[in-house]
DNA sequence: TTGTACGCGTTATCAT
DNA sequence: ATGATAACGCGTACAA
């Protein structure tokens, strides 16, 4: 049976479970010699304590929640990476914290009910949410129960968050399109709207307003004829953004698809099966830095946000919150690169 | 303040603190004019059971361990997706379990560690291990103590197990490539080998295994020049496996990449690099059915690991274990499918 | 070092 | 049939 408690342990260890229990966090309380009598049986009768009796004991959790639209989020994966990296990287073990994952499956309603939960129920010391914003409330409820909230591009004044600097990111490109000789460039952004009851992220606004204000410092009038928007992210859909765009910008010569390197990677697919030659005739440039731009032909120029650090950051404000170290909320901005690769090699001037 | 407890509700709604914990459960125990009376109370109080209280009294954790090699294991997303999908449309709500991450970061130690503290301290009222193996007395502990261990792509007498048939998918993916006139087929798989310390999986071998097996079924001498390794699983190795074989293996007609998709892909840009005809010249399989085979031109042809249902499975089972509707161990089995796409398309015997 | 109150629900037993 | 009482579960932390 493993019934063993930390009971048992103080009385074949001939003291007590509070002797114990400081012994077994290496406590500098206890001399020596006790630690290594009461480490002894611990060893040798494989005594751990109870996981849960600790917690409702201390307060804490050991838990940081990590909330997400879908499993599938592009920001999910490599921010989960980011932290498993510097979790064996920085605390060479298991991890202060463990790590739970939500998904509110795109709804407003599943969202909030998760949020309460976590919050009310005492699940985690720390919520970090991903490319979704909490409601006002749930913000100020989490202010007032001082429980860290950490927004993930998202920005609030009540909660701690880290941002991408899409304005940035999207400049970059453009410029280095422009700065290339390519004067009739394509936008291509996610959908502003969605489905009823579907949250919309904020994101795909960003990038399209920073588009926006980076014609209106160029001078260029914007036609909404050149900016397309795409709401599945998937592979069908660029294709027909492709044909779309060919047959109504017939003078294109460079599509930035803010939308991510899949759907990109779908435009440039389509475009070469028409003949269409990348970047000869037509550059792209693509946002995430998803490994597929490594995988295809032409490599596709990317935007990368990132993420590595978006994730480790994330972490450290989570752990940092939690053990009081923030005073007032942080908010940090990652500067994105611009990744130069084959898809939107330099177009020399001499071509006119 | 939020210091609400259970007692403040029972004292407020005039009554003793077990008929609440009664009525929040919506037990038939307790009248229903009292629950109505009890439930306006605990929303207007906005009250929410303390979660690590509720769990040390009902002796159950809540949680689901997921515990894989690393967050970035090719099985984990998918699976995760897959259980996202079952909780949604099967329980509509939150879900019924909290999933926790943990990645053994490939090191043997840790995974022990990780398993023996979920084990022991409670964390977790079950188990889900992809693609690697617990150790026999791990198994064994799991066992004596009668807490759920799923296997996923691993099978063990004393532990549940969701495998997938390796024989079955590189048989039809061979199959399809010799029916279709391909004899000179190329293989390409996992190392079998690994870093000291590092986690060694077991389905290279599975599927080299395979190859060989159905080599010796068509009375084909097993050739190891035709048998490639891979250890990186990432582009640039695929890339220089392209280049050995078209050098090593003049007569090349087909490469059937076990390796998984984003390797095959690597090998199929490269050799196209090189002027080869995908599929004229070689056809190319891949293993996973990872996205990015739609997403390339030819798309990749492939197998698909049902990794949805596998996924679906292993919740299942966990679930079913904890609430001990299982007397004995399961093993299920999941057959693959190969998806024909254009990297393999037929090869006429005219050509000849 | 230790005694012990405490954290906060759950559930078995008892009472009406 | 309902509801109350009280015994848990198991460490943690503070006062002594």
């Amino acid at each position: 049976m493993n019934k063993i408690t930390i009971n048992d342990i103080a009385r074949i260890a001939k003291c007590s479970k509070a002797t114990v229990s400081l012994a077994i966090r290496n406590s500098p309380k206890v001399k020596q010699e006790t630690k290594d009598r009461i480490l002894k049986v611990v060893k040798k009768y494989n005594f751990y304590p109870n996981y849960i009796a600790s917690k409702l004991a201390s307060g804490k959790t050991g838990v940081i929640a990590v909330v997400a639209s879908r499993f599938s989020n592009t920001f999910l994966s490599p921010l989960l990476t980011a932290i498993e990296n510097y979790i064996f990287n920085k605390e060479k073990k298991i991890g202060e914290y463990k790590l739970q994952l939500y998904s509110t499956f795109n709804k407003i309603e599943i969202k909030n009910e998760i949020l309460r939960e976590i919050l009310y129920s005492k699940v985690a010391d720390a919520v970090v949410v991903i490319t979704i914003k909490p409601e006002q409330d749930i913000i100020s409820e989490y202010k007032k129960l001082k429980r860290p909230l950490i927004l993930v591009e998202n920005k609030d004044p009540n909660a701690h968050s880290i941002t991408i600097d899409n304005e940035y990111g999207v400049e970059c490109a453009l410029d280095y399109l422009y700065n290339n000789n390519r004067k009739n460039i394509v936008f291509i952004v996610g959908s502003l709207t969605s489905a009823i009851d579907e949250e919309v992220s904020g994101i795909p606004e960003e990038r399209l307003n920073a588009y926006k204000n980076w014609c209106k410092n160029k001078n260029i009038t914007v036609d909404n004829k050149k900016i397309y928007y795409c709401r599945s992210y998937w592979i069908n859909e660029a294709r027909e953004v492709a044909d779309k765009i060919i047959k109504e910008n017939k003078y294109v010569d460079a599509i930035f698809c803010a939308a991510g390197d899949i759907f990109a990677n779908g435009i440039m697919q389509r475009l070469i099966e028409k003949g269409i030659k990348i970047p000869d005739d037509i550059a792209i440039i693509g946002y995430d830095n998803h490994f597929i731009g490594e995988a295809v032909t032409p490599q596709l120029s990317t935007v990368d946000q990132k993420l590595e650090e978006v994730g480790v950051q994330a972490y450290l404000l989570a752990v940092d919150a939690i053990n009081e170290k923030i005073k007032s909320y942080k908010s940090i901005i990652i500067k994105p690169e611009l990744i130069k690769r084959q898809s939107s090699s330099i177009k020399s001037q001499q071509q006119f």
